[in-house]
DNA sequence: TAACTGTTATATTATAAATATAACAGTTAT
DNA sequence: ATAACTGTTATATTTATAATATAACAGTTA
């Protein structure tokens, strides 16, 4: 899978990683069970530091998108993704609120941005689908 | 209006309070053309430094939420908040997209997603409705 | 004149991000 | 067994950003 980096973004650059990941894992791109680079190898072809790429698989075997597996290395977690539970449901509640909050501001229309949300999901959903 | 500081996120303060100053436009309990503390006030209130409110203010002022008025100081934009124009839809997707990806990657259905997404909107319609 | 307004400038401190090396324990293949 | 790999841990340093501390300026208001 081709990861991208924008180091002129104000993102950090292990947000990026981990954010493509599941973006990835998403898409069906990354597919459960399937290995992901080692953590030198990915810095190496990233033109990044070893511990950049390991504190992005960190918080994502942390969140339970990623194990380590004895042999394979890092792996995308072949039973399934993470469940969603109250705690993930408050945090998604949290981060969306303020761009939910900015678009009413701006006059966008309850259709308008249900449509944006729901598109962005569906996509995902076509996606995987095609990579599956 | 009451602005409430969480000195142990690890979200900028300065980012926090931009993120309340628009829900509070949204939510009407910040109307058009009423001013807001100075920056030495909000300041003392809040026990944080003139500068980062300065720097809250001006990314507002820059997005269009608020306008320097001469005699009032800094005040919400009486005219209307900024419009939704293709840049910010743009921004808009880019930052929901990640959400959207784990959202889905944890099992959430296009439902439970399009549902959360609706009511933070709908709250905001609701809650500007009791304020005006 | 005095007290306020936002604004600008400069310097410093604190924290987080990213890098640089090095080493350890365990696995894998030659 | 040796060599090459795996993630992990430790330590130190550099870089960038966030936040603070003081000070001053130009304009407004009472």
């Amino acid at each position: 899978m081709l990861l991208e980096l924008d180091f002129q973004s104000d993102v950090p650059i292990y947000i990026q990683l981990k954010v493509q990941i599941i973006e990835g894992i998403a898409t069906g791109k990354l597919k459960p069970g399937e290995s992901l680079p080692s953590v030198r190898q990915l810095a190496a072809d990233l033109g990044i530091n070893l511990h950049t790429v390991n504190k992005a698989y960190n918080f994502l075997k942390q969140d339970g998108f990623l194990v380590i597996h004895r042999q394979k290395g890092v792996v995308v977690n072949p039973d399934q993704s993470p469940n969603v539970n109250d705690e993930f449901i408050t945090r998604l509640e949290g981060d969306l609120r303020p761009f939910a909050a900015e678009a009413y501001c701006r006059g966008m229309t309850e259709q308008q941005f249900g449509e944006i949300c729901r598109n962005l999901f569906i996509e995902f959903k076509k996606t995987r689908g095609e990579n599956i």
